[in-house]
RNA sequence: GCCUGAGUGGCGGAAUUGGUAGACGCGCUGGAUUCAAAAUCCAGUUCACGCAAGUGAGUGCGGGUUCGAUUCCCGCCUCAGGUACCA
């Protein structure tokens, strides 16, 4: 090695990143400088992560969007004084863990403990500030047994509606016993009145039943996805364009008996809750619309010729004088009841054809399909014969899951009206209210008997009226939401702490007893029937004498729904939480996670929080104050095309080109393919040859002897059979940009740019990407950038490779650069604007740099401010300075708008809102003045050129607009 | 389908309350340095026409309100997230 390059390698390794990253990290640690306690004098503040659940694949380079972001801002909080709660776990228990065991043989517990520690690694890696000795792992049987001891306390309760609060069971029992449930107002699966003697004269076994359409946490039949050849149910997630994304096979809806959690009971405060909270206002409005409070009404319809009564449900009694036919959801009890044997075998045939279909599909598509029962039910108004249907578009999930049909005021009854001839009755005029949409609920009624001529919302009180005095029905809120599946069927989650007797009645498990642990075993697939493994442990099954143990698990959702409350007290035994942590840190200050989870995960730990609260366990009846929901870090998603129908019995595969070619979309599925075989991965042009098919075929074993088409031939059990002269397969594959995740197969790892740039360049880089609500697809380019910012700010305290910094005072200049800087800074961190936040720094930088600033008065500021972003190069510098303790603790400045002010200010001036010239005014100069001048400027008449001014507008500090004509 | 977002140079993005569109960074072009390259530094870079001065157009598309619209209103298109068992 030459003299000059010695020297050259020299230069370069003053800023070496990973060095001093490691450095503090370990230092981090080893004085527990995150480490948080329950008490202190200063001010709590809690900023919260939504923990990740710990995938195979790693964490990618997705993940710590969010915890940067939330970092920087837990960060800057304890800058300022708070003390700050910032933790991190796992959310352990899930699907993809057990699927991975039934493909390897190796246990969930294992696999998930391997990923954890690789998650852990990497976490740290990152220099997050977080309390690691407060870390939760759900699958954890310290944790699981509070998981376990809610879902008891849901079940020990129901909702009483007057109280408008969670109560025990057992009170209501009393009242029963007492005077029957002619009083009581409550949640409940359906409405039934009994005294105090049916409930006595009722049967062990019918008072279980009874109470079970009450409690908060109840069983009851519920469809999952049954697919036969698997002999196993699957998530929606595994069923790709109706078959099973493993081996392509058919699947149905099946039912069987689930537990659920009532959360119907609590739609009214889920949505009330909403006003108090800080969360934006589109995550908001996605809540309300889930959950979908609607007023209307329900009532009865009597069906011809039989005694059977049809409840519909209905937001529009108004234009009832419309209903021409009926539509029952296809699982609607009656639908078996009411087909005449001329329309039996119709019927059947279309029952299938919905069995076959999810319900996503059910309602995206565009075409209605339906079937003719063959009888017939009464307008209770008109009194004329109406045919009654059934289509998939009316679901059993939503309203009474049967309604009447007003094809003149609503699109979809329109449409069904349309394609089966179906009369077609106008009843609401809205010729007055051009423009106003069907759900506005505007016009005047017609063809309506008694209501003519009222206003829709007049006419909608009318009726609801008459229904009430004839006795058929009633006005009821109805509301979208639905409670909670909660069973699955599935070894890794947390047992249900529930064995049943002789009788089959369910018992809880009590406290002492808890938790219920996860019994080992080496064989995950699945049981009878699709039961779940557990069911295969049949010692584990009995080993309660006289009882039975239930054998589905609890949904991730469980563990998720409330860990935020163990990170205050993680290590307690005897509550899920000592009541002291709960009061001191109450709730979550800011919480950071993605706008996915926007729904699920966020109404259900609402939901356990608000009863949590009923029971006075935690002192809020919100979990989350404010909300920031970042954006997503995508990645590109390939597949490769299957037709849906097999081959003489093989999976055939095709190349995009021929799909595309022969218009064949409606025949295939979309097969995901892991980008590592993918060639030109991520480019419209990416495709598969023979090298890849071999790994896609040991990687998905099932697809062993599939058939490989594209145009130049086809590809089998390793041979190639060419169509025209052509040496190998190339099929192009079809490429989407999506959400990275395991389950997509398109993964990147964060791990190499960090070794090559280091962790301050890449949260920064992270940061500079665009702001954090925005999602956009994962791309290094750009990254250098971030990189030179660190060394040129690195550079600032280094003359002649020395380190040298000066107390000399600072200059005006230097003092605006930095305030300018401070000013942009702590304005946009407290906005969550943390790309501009970046570029504040880099053009402070820039302007030092010029200014030759290696001044203490200006550099100490600014380092600390960095810190939140680039903890480690601060931490350095900071030392270096000599700077008191950690910079972590070092107080946040304050900036000066004094630094700020202008002399003078230059003003665009436009002529008719186009900017054309420049000119500088005193920072003081009043309107006039400005106007005055203005009007005078020098090669101002080329623009006025003859014409009128007439008008000239001064925006103070801004611009200037001269109106000409 | 339904609900919620997003769309600005070659690329990521900025413009905080209706007031200079393109901050900052990447890339690219030219130059300096070097035997050469990397690295670094300097200058330029929305597009079209033009040697230039300049002129015109321009924030997904089509309209509207306004002295002035990326920003507000109406109607579309495309993409993304969710759609109740992925988490």
């Amino acid at each position: 090695m030459n003299l000059i390059l010695k020297l050259e390698l020299k230069l370069r390794m003053d800023y070496t990143p990973r060095d001093i990253e490691q450095k503090w990290q370990k230092y981090w640690e080893e004085n527990d400088t995150y480490k948080v306690s329950n008490q202190s004098d200063k001010p709590k503040y809690y900023v919260l992560d939504m923990f990740p659940y710990p995938s195979g694949a790693g964490l990618h380079v997705g993940h710590p969007l969010g915890y940067i972001a939330s970092d920087i801002f837990a960060r800057y909080k304890r800058q300022q004084g708070f003390n700050v709660l910032h933790p991190m776990g796992y959310d352990a228990f899930g699907l993809p863990a057990e699927e991975y065991a039934l493909q390897t043989g190796i246990h969930p517990a294992v696999s998930t403990d391997t990923n954890i520690k690789r998650y852990n690694e990497q976490l740290r890696s990152l220099g997050f500030s977080f309390d690691w000795s407060r870390e939760v792992r759900t699958c954890d049987p310290k944790y699981y047994k509070w998981t376990q001891w809610i879902f008891t306390e849901l079940f020990h309760h129901y909702y009483d509606q007057a109280a408008n609060k969670a109560l025990p069971i057992a009170d209501l029992v009393q009242t029963f016993e007492k005077e029957g449930n002619t009083n009581v107002k409550a949640a409940t699966t359906q409405e039934e009145t009994f005294d105090a003697a049916a409930w006595s004269a009722m049967s062990k076994l019918e008072k279980e039943e009874t109470l079970m359409r009450y409690r908060l946490a109840y069983r009851e039949v519920g469809y999952v996805n049954w697919c036969e050849a698997l002999g196993t149910v699957l998530a929606n997630d595994q069923v790709k364009d109706g078959i099973s994304e493993r081996g392509g096979h058919p699947v149905v809806q099946k039912a069987m008996p689930q537990w659920n959690l009532r959360t119907t009971a609590y739609a009214e405060r889920l949505l009330d809750g909403l006003d108090t909270i800080d969360w934006s206002s589109s995550l908001k409005t996605i809540q309300r619309n889930w959950i979908g409070r609607s007023e209307g009404a329900q009532m009865f319809f009597d069906v011809a010729d039989s005694e059977a009564k049809i409840e519909i449900y209905t937001t529009r009694p108004d234009t009832i004088f419309g209903a021409t036919y009926m539509v029952l959801a296809p699982e609607h009890d009656l639908v078996e009841k009411l087909t005449t044997e001329g329309q039996r075998g119709a019927i059947d045939k279309y029952l299938s054809y919905v069995k076959s279909r999810s319900e996503l599909e059910r309602m995206a598509d565009k075409q209605v399909t339906g079937e003719f029962t063959g009888a017939y039910a009464v307008n209770p108004f008109t009194k004329t014969k109406i045919p009654i249907w059934i289509a998939e578009y009316v679901l059993i999930s939503y309203g009474t899951g049967a309604i009447m049909a007003v094809p003149s005021d609503d699109e979809r009854d329109k449409t069904f009206a349309e394609k089966f001839g179906l009369e077609i009755i106008d009843v609401v005029d809205k010729s007055d209210y051009p423009g106003a949409t069907l759900s506005d609920k505007l016009g005047k009624m017609i063809n309506s008997d008694f209501i003519n001529g009222m206003e829709v919302s007049e006419a909608i009180a009318e009726i609801n009226k008459r229904v009430g005095q004839m006795g058929i029905g009633t006005a009821k809120v109805n509301y979208k939401l639905r409670d909670a599946g909660f069973s699955r069927q599935r070894y890794w989650g947390e047992p249900f702490p529930i064995v049943y007797d002789a009788d089959g009645t369910a018992e809880m498990l009590p406290l002492q007893e808890l938790p219920l642990e996860l019994p080992d075993t080496e064989d995950f697939k699945p049981g009878q029937g699709g039961q779940s493994p557990l069911s295969r442990l049949t010692d584990w099954v009995n080993s309660k004498q006289g009882y039975t143990r239930e054998t589905d698990t609890m949904p991730a959702v469980a563990g998720s729904s409330w860990y935020f409350l163990r990170y205050m007290d993680p290590h307690n035994d005897e509550a899920f939480a000592g009541q002291d942590a709960v009061n001191y840190w109450q709730d979550v200050d800011l919480y950071v996670g993605g706008s996915e989870h926007a729904v699920a995960h966020l109404m259900y730990s609402r939901f356990w929080h608000k009863f949590l609260y009923d029971k006075g366990l935690v002192p809020t009846q919100e979990p989350f104050k404010k909300l920031i929901n970042q954006g997503m870090i995508q990645g590109v998603i390939e597949f490769i095309y299957m037709k849906k129908e097999k081959t003489n019995g093989q999976a055939h595969f095709l190349c995009a080109g021929l799909v595309k070619r022969d218009n064949l979309y409606d025949q295939v599925a979309r097969i995901p393919i892991h980008i590592d075989y993918v060639i030109d991965y991520g480019s419209e042009k990416s495709f598969i040859n023979i090298k890849s098919i071999k790994q896609f075929i040991a990687w998905r074993p099932e697809y062993e002897n599939a058939i490989f088409e594209c145009s130049k031939g086809t590809f089998q059990n390793g041979i190639f059979t060419p169509k025209k002269d052509a040496t190998g397969t190339h099929l192009v594959t079809h490429s989407e940009v999506g959400k990275m995740s395991k389950s997509k197969y398109n993964v990147v790892n964060p791990d190499l740019v960090i070794d090559q740039y280091g962790t301050d360049c890449f949260r920064m880089y992270e940061m500079f990407l665009g702001p954090i609500e925005t999602s956009k697809p994962w791309d290094v380019q750009g990254i250098s950038g971030v990189s030179k910012f660190l060394r040129n700010f690195w550079n600032l305290f280094y003359q002649n490779e020395k380190f040298t910094i000066t107390d000399d005072e600072a200059t005006k200049d230097e003092l605006k650069v930095l305030h300018t800087c401070l000013k942009k800074v702590t304005e946009d961190i407290e906005r969550f604007s943390f790309n501009t936040c970046v570029s504040a720094f880099m053009v402070a930088t820039n302007e030092l740099r010029k200014l030759k600033c290696n001044k203490r008065a200006i550099l100490e500021p600014l380092t600390i401010a960095l810190a939140p972003f680039a903890p480690h190069i601060s931490e350095e510098l900071w030392s270096k300075m000599e700077g008191e303790g950690s910079v972590v603790m070092a107080q946040f400045p304050v900036f000066d708008e004094s630094h700020l002010a202008e002399d003078s200010i230059t003003y665009p001036i436009c002529i008719n809102g186009k900017k054309r010239m420049e000119a500088s005014f005193s920072a003081t100069a009043s309107k006039d003045d400005i106007e005055k001048i203005a009007l005078e400027l020098d090669g101002l008449e080329k623009w006025i050129d003859g014409k009128t001014v007439r008008k000239v507008i001064v925006v103070p500090k801004r611009m200037v607009n001269i109106v000409v004509s």
